[in-house]
RNA sequence: GGGCCCGUAGCUCAACGGUCAGAGCAGACCGCUCAUAACGGUUUGGUUGCAGGUUCGAAUCCUGCCGGGCCUACCA
């Protein structure tokens, strides 16, 4: 048994997020989580919303609330979408908590303690009509590049030019267009990122078994340029957490905050935390998943994320949990892998929130059922290239998968017997050669399945899944119970008996993908779902023998129904945006 | 501008220097009738973006070109 503490990106609070952004953390950790506990390891899986920067200070002020009644507000509604994506979540916290705001002065305090804080006097953008600073993407004006009208004070989309707010002509506030701005010094910290170069470099190069696309970005950071650079990790913000060095004020830093990006990864840490406090055990219970002085050597820690997580979580990150470590003392965990996703496209375009293209994760549960989401995302999760979500696509894997091929053995297998023999595990017969044939090919299906979950391989473990569902098929038309029965009962029993113990199996080996049906599969026969799924083959043949003669079952509801397509052209109407 | 990734059958993807480049979907044909008009079998379909090079051998490695995408540090 092995100890795996899963993290997923945390979505970002200020708004509901789409299929690009489930798909890219929150679904894949809780399917390799679940499928880590099937099989008997001890899992924590954390995840939490991100709450804190200037987006949140906004979306605060323009549904007229103060920034903790909206983060509280969406905060729920972020929980209650979680649940309804069955996102099996240990705890899902807040980077706003107490928790949070400790350990994040606590970790501030220990990397000035190490000396890698400088304190740094800036120049920036102050807007006295908005009566903040502003961000350099918040300040917009003309392009003194290529006369671009729009271009953000960070960069110009319409030439790419990188730019600096003050090369702007005529400057304007994204916020409120007051033109009235004015440059002013203020004091920050930075986070040491150079000093820890080498160190980050060494690490980095050790995780050669990572996918490329999360090592080639760190690298990039790492030897682009001059190399990694210092990075300010506060903020003259409101809302967020306040700068203090542990538990002590910070001189010159009084009315600041931490960054968002500093703070938000603490949040895992700050989460399990939660976890440990909302459960009633005490500190030793985070602790042993993260402070490798207290036990937590032995952990795998795997993150998931979208590709544009990744330079903060391979390197600002690690460089806080190497920074506030000390052989003597406190030693934090550092990320064992990290699986970063590409994105999700929506029909050969982005999803918008603004326009209102491609479905929402509520929009998703209002239509449909979470299986059909979470088997389609995940078979075709964005793990080598970025991926186009189509209707078409969609309603095809749904029909074909789950319904023809899953649903339709469940509803064959169970319909038939309650004809002819009952409702129960029919007697009589034995199992003979073509089932320890189908036997040998789901134990070797099985492995490659395990195996891809390994090594978090998502589609490929998908299509074993789905090679092991047809299995079940191609047995069911060589055996041809319906044939045999009229002149062999006891070889259909046999048949029947077996293909019911194929349905177990499917049940508890389907769960990571589609647990509402795997509830539904186990519960029709007889089974406790929680107790059932636990059961993970060690041994195929011995899992196929698992329900015996007069064991007692119902015919489910149909699993998948499947979508028409009017339903269809319907959605892909509805979801195209303004 | 710089960096990285990708380009393989109509579509979505495998194959990571070595038997006829494979699956699923879609198409065609056959079988079955237990089942959600479901299932199974057979089959059509590819000069692997283009042009060179390395190698006994290249989808795979190298160079150039064409096309697409992403990142580039103050949105998160």
């Amino acid at each position: 048994m092995t100890r795996i503490l899963v993290t997923s990106a945390l979505p970002y609070i200020n708004g509901i997020k789409h299929l690009g952004n489930l798909v890219g953390s929150q679904l894949p950790s809780d399917a390799y989580a679940r499928v880590m506990r099937q099989r008997g390891h001890e899992v924590l899986l954390i995840c939490a919303t991100d709450e804190h920067g200037t987006p949140t200070e906004l979306a605060a002020a323009k549904a007229g609330k103060s920034p903790a009644e909206f983060c509280d507000e969406m905060h729920e509604v972020q929980a209650r979408i979680a649940e309804g994506f069955r996102l099996s979540f240990d705890h899902f916290g807040r980077s706003s908590s107490q928790r949070n705001h400790k350990l994040t002065q606590h970790l501030a305090g220990r990397l000035a303690d190490a000396g890698l804080i400088a304190e740094v006097t800036e120049k920036q953008i102050w807007s006295p009509a908005d009566g903040r600073f502003l961000p350099d993407r918040y300040v917009e004006g003309t392009c003194p590049n290529c006369g671009y009208e729009k271009a953000r004070g960070d960069q110009c989309e319409n030439c790419t030019k990188q730019l600096d707010p003050t090369d702007l002509i005529k400057p304007y506030s994204a916020i409120s267009g007051s033109t009235d701005l004015e440059v002013r010094e203020t004091k920050h910290l930075h986070l040491r990122q150079q000093s820890m170069r080498g160190k980050l470099t060494e690490w980095i190069e050790s995780k050669t078994d990572w996918p490329v696309l999360t090592t080639s970005i760190a690298k990039k950071w790492l030897n682009d340029g001059d190399g990694l650079q210092d990075r300010g990790i506060t903020r003259d913000l409101d809302w967020g957490i306040p700068v203090k060095k542990g538990e002590a004020e910070w001189p010159g830093m009084e009315g600041k905050v931490f960054y968002v990006w500093f703070d938000a990864p603490i949040a895992y840490i700050a989460a399990t935390a939660e976890w440990a406090d909302a459960t009633g055990q005490d500190d030793q219970a985070w602790q042993r998943w993260w402070r490798d002085d207290k036990g937590a050597e032995d952990v795998r820690y795997v993150e998931f994320m979208g590709k544009d997580n990744v330079p903060f979580h391979t390197l600002s990150f690690p460089a806080t949990m190497m920074g506030a470590s000390d052989p003597a003392g406190e030693r934090w965990h550092l990320v064992d892998y990290i699986k970063s996703t590409n994105w999700l496209n929506y029909e050969g375009g982005k999803f918008s929130t603004s326009s209102g293209r491609g479905v929402f994760m509520d929009q998703a549960l209002d239509i449909l059922p979470p299986d059909y989401w979470r088997w389609w995302l995940l078979a075709n999760i964005p793990e080598s290239a970025d991926t186009d979500f189509t209707w078409e696509s969609f309603q095809a894997g749904v029909n074909k998968d789950l319904a023809d091929v899953l649903g339709n053995f469940v509803s064959r297998v169970t319909k038939f017997c309650r004809a002819r023999f009952g409702e129960e595990v029919p007697r009589g017969g034995a199992y003979g050669e073509m089932e320890a044939e189908v036997t040998a090919e789901i134990a070797e299906r099985l492995k490659a399945y395990e195996a891809h979950w390994d090594a978090i391989a998502i589609r490929r473990a998908a299509a074993d899944l789905r090679a092991i569902w047809v299995a079940g098929n191609e047995y069911l038309q060589r055996a041809e119970p319906w044939a045999v029965f009229k002149t062999d009962p006891e070889r259909a029993a046999a048949v029947i008996r077996f293909s019911l113990n194929l349905v177990r199996l499917y049940g508890i080996l389907s769960r990571p993908f589609v647990p509402d049906a795997s509830n539904a599969i186990l519960e029709s026969l007889g089974l406790d779902p929680e107790v059932a799924s636990k059961d993970w083959p060690r041994d195929v043949g011995e899992a196929l023998s698992a329900l015996s003669a007069g064991h007692a079952f119902t015919v489910p509801e149909v699993l998948f129904a499947k979508i028409t397509d009017e339903a269809r052209e319907e959605m892909a109407a509805r979801f195209a945006g303004a």
